[in-house]
This record gives structure tokens, sequence and C-alpha cells, in this order.
RNA sequence: GGGCGAUUAGCUCAGUCGGUUAGAGCGCUUCUCUGAUAAGGAAGAGGUCCCUGGUUCGAAUCCAGGAUCGCCCA
């Protein structure tokens, strides 16, 4: 079947797929490399409970491109699939579902009932998945896939717990969590990230006053507390000062107020008087009486309502004295851990007060600001109320403003692992290469214990068993649970696993379960060993599967996946889990705005596919610019890589497809060139590609197919009109090898070229990766010398007004010796392009135009450094002529500069052609090609013959003739047309196919130089 | 508020070790070619290399500050 030059890529995709079913080309693909040396890719497991976006091909596609390359290059890449599949978006998605939002609600629902809603939920895009999955050419194993609510993996999870607690690093812990007080749960960093609003919140200044006297204050003098949360002061439990600021006693309206030196007038304007100045520290313990009478200062201990030292106050807002209240903040928990105080707090799971707070009892804490704020004033206690606006989380589910809480947790002692994390992140290549020391490695520096625990119910239940005298223990295997308690767990999720106890090897009393499930993050950081259910089984084929070589995903999974699995991989084997990592950008509109589906400017994958195809989306993706800059992206975008590229190169193929080789031929230079121009890109995209640069490599291919069809399918047309054997040899090659090339990037048009071409094997993606053949790095330059040539000459004619059509009698080339060599290597090349008699040389350019002569700064500015000016001046000084003459000869040229002499070589100066007027001169450099324009009878019949054949083909594309009719022709009209076409007859006939010709007939008129000329074509 | 990245022609992007005339493709205008023809070739128009300052003989490139956009975090 011959190549049809108008191919609809996405019908012609959905034929390679069935072709690939057919042939069972994936699994071939592993088979051919069973025995071969592993390379090993690792999936980040999606969720299937969202359908699959524009994102998700990205990513998709770049974890395929290098698994096919190292294929191909005789690794074997098995390629397992996964599903993410725990967690608070899928039970939000249940609770969406059952019109239900609370954890009572859920409760009462039944969590038996809820987990198996959330396990359906998981695969509910599952087929939407797939089908988009083998749609785009992404090879992945999703038969065998690992799921991470399967009880094996969930197994895995809990050995890899079992492993963290026995080295110590899991454990219990009170801290600041941000708490939405609706939904009952603490929520993870990530999901704080997606709720920050813009609010106004008052800003409060309040006198606290000084009880007794001390270091440099006295009992009355008022500390300023500054605090933009005043529901927290009624919990107020103490005053936080950096001890090496600056603070003073000042006198002010209403007393004697103590704050930072830097925040006087800002706070209290220009009436103040500074009394005394002195150094935080000097505040060390001073006592005051709180804002509020709730709480007495011994429910907090020793120290409660003093002043505290600490390093994280700032002198940058508020007054320089922090407000303090234990339960409620980061800074105020650990200072308050570190002075020993206790942890009080008045405020219910709820969110409202409770009865400690007597009048506010049941308020809604945030609700109560502004009440407390007038409480204040009327007690006189009040300094100034201001606005406040700031960003403030929020819970994203519900828009409840959250709060910091005090809770207890289960926490992962990574901080303890610093050092080690980073010694990991040593070993890692990260693309692009800031990520290693810029985002992830600063992440990892700036590392906190791990919050790993989880108040939900879909979710790794933590398998930390406790009694009532407080021991814990943590459970390892499904084995040892029952062992223990007697009971085989089916399936390992809440509730079934909250059921089960045992006596507690300590003291005999029973031990529970932990209500608490773990953050989805952990399940897919251990999916290295999860995945196969090691170390239960297939151990060692995990042991030949760790680290991975390669995985890929986007820029936010820096504190996500890429952590999590270096996080886990160091916690038990104290190294890096993978060895590359590609990090890829976001996805914006074509007008840079990211794409949301409020702002209904989502391309969906779908429309993009059926429109221009898989191949068209992921050239898109992987040429386009670095992956990880981001893309601005839009279907026409798609749509001009593929006019731009896929369909030259499909051109080009048609082409080849078109005619047949007749007769044996002799390999031209041409032929030459572009092998030589196939092994130069076969070099480089190989080396790009095993740099994981897939823009660059696949850019190089580009450009290749763009002088395959532009210059070299161009130049041998003739060669294939007449059947030339090495003409259809090389282009077979070359099309071959890019097939190959382009199978990573482009698999089904590789695959559609290499079965056309070849199709020994059932398909390119089980060949073997081309090695680059020898180089003619000459025959290349004297070809970019000779396109040079061309570029100028056809300018020239431009500028001449000079058609093509109309031969000339020479060229004129100047050229350096180099260069004249290389043109005329290849001057049947550059004549017949230029449509010239002949080229003619000339040395230098006197004849033609004149020299400039300037320094080559690269060469002379080290040299001569802060002189450079007087050199530059003094070789533009120089005479062109005689310098050009000098070099020439090989000689140096001298300037004085500040009375030393100097030598300057050739290399040390540029010399360019000068423009020279009344010539048709194009010049480049020092290249320049002139046109001789005068035209004798004999050019000038030859023109016309030209003229006429162009005619005839005309007339006969009109007649719709077949390109290979042969025809009986007839000319009439003007005499010197026909004697034109007489003079150049077997020229004419050859050109046109013509059997016969004959000088007297009639037929349709064509004008030619305002001549009329009469043709006539018959199928002869 | 902190960290990271980006900013070059109307659009999408290159730009090597700092080198003096900053490029390509697309789009636009004009011309050309006609046996790949919805292709090819030539020319033209189009630039505050985000801004300011600094280093240097010389800055799109290096440094500092700022602006805008994006991401991550608080």
């Amino acid at each position: 079947m011959a190549v049809d030059p108008n191919v609809s890529f996405p019908a012609l995709e959905q034929r390679i797929l069935e072709r690939w079913r057919e042939r069972d080309v994936f699994a071939e693909s592993l088979r051919r490399r069973a025995g071969a040396e592993p390379w090993v890719f690792y999936e980040g497991p999606p969720t299937a409970n969202g359908r699959p976006g524009s994102h998700h091909v990205l990513s998709r596609v770049f974890k395929d491109i290098f698994p096919r390359f190292k294929t191909m290059r005789g690794y074997r890449v098995d390629r397992k699939g996964g599903w993410d599949c725990h967690g608070l978006p899928v039970e939000i998605a249940v609770e969406q579902q059952l019109g239900i939002s609370t954890k009572q609600e859920i409760e009462a629902y039944g969590i038996a009932e809820f987990n198996a809603k959330c396990r359906e939920s998981v695969f509910e895009f599952l087929e939407d998945w797939d089908r988009l999955t083998e749609r785009i050419g992404f090879w992945v194993d999703l038969e065998h896939a690992y799921r991470t609510l399967d009880a094996t993996y969930v197994e895995s999870v809990w050995w890899a717990l079992r492993q963290i607690s026995d080295k110590g690093l899991l454990y219990e812990g009170h801290k600041v969590v941000p708490y939405c007080p609706r939904c009952g749960t603490a929520l993870s960093s990530h999901e704080v990230a997606l709720g920050y609003q813009d609010v106004e919140d008052p800003s409060v200044y309040v006198r606290f006053p000084v009880t007794e006297d001390g270091g440099p204050v006295q009992s009355g003098d008022d500390l300023l507390v500054w605090t933009t949360t005043p529901w927290t002061l009624v919990s107020n439990a103490a005053v936080a000062v950096h001890p090496e600021l600056t603070y003073v006693r000042a006198r002010y309206p209403q007393g004697i107020a103590v704050l930072a030196e830097a925040l006087v007038e800002r706070v209290l304007g220009e009436d103040v008087r500074i009394l005394d100045r002195f150094p935080g520290a000097a505040l060390d313990g001073v006592r005051y009486e709180p804002p509020f009478g709730f709480i007495s200062g011994e429910a907090y201990g020793e120290r409660g309502h003093s002043v505290l030292l600490g390093d994280f106050v700032t002198a940058t807002d508020g007054t320089g004295l922090v407000h303090t209240a234990i339960a409620f903040g980061e800074d105020d928990f650990q200072l308050g851990q570190q002075y020993g105080l206790n942890v009080v707090n008045p405020v219910r799971l709820d969110g409202t007060y409770d009865e400690r707070i007597g009048p506010y009892e049941g308020r809604f804490v945030k609700d109560a600001d502004l009440d407390l704020v007038e409480d204040l004033r009327a007690r006189g206690r009040l300094l100034r109320v201001e606005a406040f606006e700031h960003a403030y989380p929020h819970c994203w589910r519900c828009g409840t403003p959250l709060l910091y809480y005090a809770k207890p947790s289960w926490y992962i002692a990574t901080s303890q692992l610093r050092e080690r994390l980073l010694a990991a992140n040593e070993t890692v290549d990260w693309h692009p290469e800031h990520i290693k020391h810029g985002r992830f490695g600063d992440w990892l520096t700036n590392n906190v214990d791990w919050a790993l625990s989880r108040e939900r119910y879909w979710g790794t239940p933590l398998p930390v068993w406790r009694c009532d005298e407080g021991h814990t223990h943590t459970i390892g295997s499904f084995d040892e649970l029952e062992e223990l308690s007697g009971v085989r767990l089916t399936d390992p999720h809440r509730p079934y696993v909250d059921d089960v106890g045992f006596p507690c090897p300590r003291c005999a009393r029973r031990m529970q379960r932990v209500p608490e499930v773990i953050d989805v993050w952990f399940d897919s950081g251990a999916m290295p060993f999860a995945q196969h259910h090691a170390p239960f089984e297939h151990e060692a084929v995990f042991e030949s599967r760790f680290p991975a070589d390669y995985i890929c995903e986007a820029l936010d999974q820096t504190r996500g996946w890429f952590y999590s699995l270096l996080a886990v991989s160091t916690l038990l084997f104290d190294r890096a889990p993978y060895r590359n990592v590609v990090c890829l950008g976001l996805i914006l509109d074509d007008e840079g705005q990211k794409m949301s589906k409020s702002k209904g400017n989502v391309v969906a994958p779908w429309d993009v596919l059926d429109e221009h195809g898989a191949d068209a989306f992921r050239w898109y993706f992987f040429t386009s610019k670095q992956p990880w800059d981001g893309y601005r992206f839009s279907i026409d975008a798609i749509g001009d890589g593929v006019r731009g590229f896929l369909r030259q190169l499909w051109n080009t193929y048609a082409f080849y497809d078109r005619y047949a080789p007749e007769r044996p031929s002799e390999p031209t230079d041409l032929d030459r060139w572009a092998l030589s121009r196939l092994s130069a890109t076969v070099g480089e995209v190989t080396e790009r590609l095993d740099a994981y640069d897939a823009t660059t490599a696949g850019r190089a291919i580009a450009a290749f197919v763009d002088d395959l069809s532009n210059w070299y399918v161009r130049r041998s047309r003739r060669r294939f009109w007449d059947g030339e054997q090495a003409a259809f040899d090389t282009l077979r090659t070359c099309l071959l090898t890019v097939s190959k090339l382009l199978a990573p990037f482009t698999p089904f048009v590789a695959d559609e070229l290499y079965e056309g071409l070849d199709g020994s094997e059932p398909s390119v993606h089980v060949t073997d990766w081309p090695e680059p053949a020898e180089r003619d790095a000459e025959l290349e330059a004297a070809m970019a010398v000779a396109r040079e040539t061309v570029r100028l000459g056809l300018a020239a004619r431009k500028q001449a007004n000079a058609k093509v059509r109309q031969p000339l009698r020479a060229a004129v080339v100047v050229a350096d010796r180099r260069e004249r060599a290389a043109i005329e290597r290849l001057a049947d090349v550059v004549a017949d392009e230029l449509n010239v008699k002949e080229l003619r040389f000339v040395d230098n350019a006197d004849e033609l135009g004149s020299y400039e002569v300037k320094a080559n700064y690269r060469r002379l500015g080290p040299r001569f450094g802060r002189a450079m000016p007087q050199v530059a001046a003094a070789i533009e000084a120089l005479d062109p002529a005689h310098v050009a003459r000098s070099l020439r000869d090989g000689q140096t040229v001298g300037v004085a500069i500040d009375g030393h002499d100097h030598e300057l070589t050739a290399d040390d100066l540029q010399l360019a052609m000068a423009p020279l007027e009344g010539y048709q001169l194009e010049r480049e450099g020092s290249h320049a090609v002139a046109l001789e324009l005068a035209l004798d009878a004999e050019l000038r019949r030859e023109g016309l013959a030209r003229e006429i054949v162009r005619a005839v083909q005309e007339a006969r594309k009109r007649a719709g003739l077949d390109v290979s009719d042969r025809i009986a022709l007839t000319l009439g009209g003007d005499g010197e047309l026909l004697d034109a076409a007489r003079a150049f007859e077997a020229y004419v006939t050859g050109e046109t196919l013509a059997t016969t010709v004959s000088y007297d007939g009639g037929g349709d008129a064509a004008a030619i130089d305002g001549r009329e000329l009469l043709i006539g074509v018959a199928r002869s």
C-alpha cells in the first residue's frame, strides 16, 4: 500500500495500537531482554479516583521515554504499575457521595461500610486511566500493578514501621498541629497549604502590668504585648522576649511601658521619653498580671505568667514582647516545653471554650475575639487595636479557620537522620540540577520529624498496640499478630484491625491498637519493597531492583514522593532509593494561567489525542522546552509541532515510497554527507538521552530530519526519478535509523516507518538502538560552506531580480583556500542549485569588493586588557588591503600601542567583506558570491526552454495525468519560443515524458514572458 | 514573611568560557519555485535581552538591590 501523504495520525495510531496488541509487542520487548542487566524504573502511583488530565499525560510520557530508550540499549526494564489507594482525598470523595461531612456522621454510618465505599471509590476511574495509558503509548504493566490497599502491601508497610520502631525512631509526641475544629482532625501540611486565605484579624496591643520589682523594671510598669489571636489571651501562659534584642523602659501618657527599642516609635509615636535601655535577657523571670484571670499562673507551673527568653522573637512586628499560649502555637509550645510549663488547653475539640472560661463557655473561639477585646478595653488593659491583614490557613474542605492545637500524634524521628538524608541526596542526579541543593536539599536541611498519624479511617492502620499501663508494642507482620492474638486478619484495615487485642508482653494487661491510620505518603514511600511484598516474599526481586535508576514526577513531589521515598529508604537501608530524578514543571494554559476547572481553561487529553494524536502530544512535551520549566499549553501549540516535524518526516517517507530503485549507482558526496549527519545525530541523541535530556535529543532529531528533507531530498530528487539505487539506500538508511531514534519519543509513527522500511522484526520497539557510524567531519564542514554559498547566491539572484529558472553563465565566489576547496568539491550541487553554468573563484576580493579589518576581541581582550580600545582603534586604522595581502602571504601585522610594537597574526584579526556600490554581491564575513548577469542567446533560449517545460508540466497536471504517464506533445504559437523548444528538444521531451513532439499544433494557450505558447498534451 | 525558579522579536523558544552586528521556528508582508505542492527557497518588518546600580577594556551572560509571574513553605 502506498504511503498516504495526507495520513491522519490519530487514525494511524489506532491501527498501530491494534498491531501492538496482536503482536504482543510490549511483552515481547521484555522477553527479548529476559537475561539482560536490569535498569530499574519505579512508578510513582497515581490515585485513580479522579479522571486523568493533561498533566498526567506529561508525567506518563516522561515515565515512558527513558525506559523505552534503555530497553533498546539492551537493558531489561520492568515497569510495574502502581496505584495509590488510601488517604483523605478518597474519604472526602466518599463523604460527598454520601452527603456527609463529619467524623461523627462517618462513625454513625459505620467504619466498615465507609471503608468499603472508599475501596470502591479508589478505582472509580480506573478504566479511564487504563484507556489513556494505552492510548498515549505509555508501556507499563498494569496487570500486575501494586496497590497500596492490598493486605500484602500493608504488611510490608507494617514491617517497615516495626523496623523504625525497633530503632527507637517511632514515638508519640505532643506537638502543635493545624487542626480543623469542625472536621475534628489535624490536617497535613499539604492540606493546610490548600487553604490559605487573606483575612483581617484584630491586631491588639495589650498592657500586662508588672507585679513585682525586679531587674530593670518596677511594679506597675506595663509590658506591652502584641498578638493577632486575641482568643488565645484567655490562656496566656507567659510572655516571650528575645534575649539579645534591646528593650527600653519608656514614659508614655498611660505610664511606663516596656518594649523593644526598635519599635518604640511605631507603637507609641513621638511622645515618649526613654528611661532605660537593657537587653531582653534582663527581663528573664519578670512576673506580671495576666490579661484574664480564668487560669492561674500556678496552673502552668513555676514559670507561669512570667517573662521567658525565646530566640524566635523578632522586632519586625508588634512590640518585641510576644504573648505565649502553650497550646496554640508551635513556638509557644516549644518554649513551654523548654521552661517546663504545663499544657493547659481550655478549648474543646469542637473549637469552643470549656467551663474554665466562665462567661465564654460554649463560644467558638474565633467568634469571641471582639468581645474579648472590648473586655480588655473596659478594664483599661487595651493600648490599641487595629486591623491586621494576613494569610491565615482555613480548612480547604469546609472553610473553617484552622486552630493550632497541641495534640498527641505519632512521629518518626527523621530529624535525627538529617545527615544521612543529606548524604543519600548527594548520590542522586537531579534534573534540573538546582533541585538537589536548592529546593530539595533545603528541605532536608530543615528536616523536622515526620508527623505520621492521621485521626482518620481509610488508610494503613498504625500497627501500634497499647495497654492501660502505657506500654506499646509495634506489630511487624500478620504472623506476629496472629501469634499474639490468635486472629488472622484477612483485611488489615479499620475497623477489623481495631478489634484485635492481645495480652501485653510486659504487664499482661490487654493491648488495644491506637486509633490512628498513617500518612499516605508513607505508603508510597515504602513502594520499593512493599510493591513486591518484601521481605515476606520476593526479597531477591526487591534486592535486584533497588535502588531505582530512574523516577519522574512533577516538581511538587519534592515534599511528597521524592521525600517519602528517600526518608523511608534512608530509615531502613541508609541509602537513596533512586539514582536519577526528572522533575516536571506545571502545565499552564496558553496565557500562563494555571489550569483549573473553575476557570474553564483545562485542556482535556482526549481532545488533543483525537485531533493531533499521541505522538504529537508526546513530541510537544519532549521538545517544546525543558520539561521542568513548565508549559504554556494549548491544542494549537501541539498542532505547530505536528506541522513542523511529524508532517515533514512523513512527507519525506512518502517521497521515498513514491519511487523505486531501477539501476545500481555509486554513492555521491550528498549521500555520504547525509550518512555522516545521521551518525552525528545518533551520537548526539544517545548522549543527551543518557543525560535524561529529551529536549535537546529530540531537537537534534528534528534538525536532522529538516536537513534530510530540505536539503538531501531536495538536491536528490532527480536521482530518485532516475531510480538511482544509492539514493534509495541512503534515504532508507536515514529514515530507518530515524525510526529507531524516534521510537522512545513518538512510538507510533516510528513503528510505522520501521514497518514500512524494514519490518523484519515485529516492531521497532524490539530492535537495538543504533550505533553511530563513522563521520566525515570534513565533508560536513564542506557542505555547510556549500549551503552558505547557495544561500548567498540565491540572495544575489533575488537582489538582481534574476529568477532561478533562467540559467546564468557564472557565479563568482570569493572564498579563502579552505572554503574554496570545499565548494569545488561540491561544485555540481552548488551550480545546479544556483542554476549557473560554472563557478569561478577569486582568492581576494579586490575585484568584487573591499575588506574591513577588525580586532578579534576574544583573542586580544585577554592579551591587552585595559588597552583594548586603543588596540581596536589602531587595527581599524590599518589599510585593509595591505593587511589582507600580508595575512594571505602568511605574514604578521604590526601595530604600535603606547610606543610598543605588537605582532598580530591572522587569528588576532577579523577580515570581512565590505559592500561595494554597483555590484550584485551578497556577503557574509569573508565569504561572498557575485553573479554574472549578462545573457547570450544560448542562455536566453535555455531559459525559455525551462519556461516551456514548466508550462507543459502545468498542462499535464491540468489534464489530470499521472506523473509517470507518457505523452504526445504538440506545441505552437510564438516563433522564438518554438525555436527554443527545438534547440532543447531532448531536454523538453525528457522532462515532460513526451514520446513525440510536433511544432504545428494548437492547444491551450500559456503566457511566457509575454509571448503565447500553445500546448497540447495527450496520453500516448 | 522565607526558599527556589523564571523574565530575550507578535507567539514559542535557543543563546557555549563574558568578546563588541543577540539568533531560530511559527505568524505577518513581498517575491519566488512547481515531478514532496496544505511542501520548498529568498527578502523585509519586528528587540529597553524586566528595571536600577556595580564588577570589567568589554555584560543578555557575573554580582547586589528591586519589579512581575510561578512553585514550595510559613
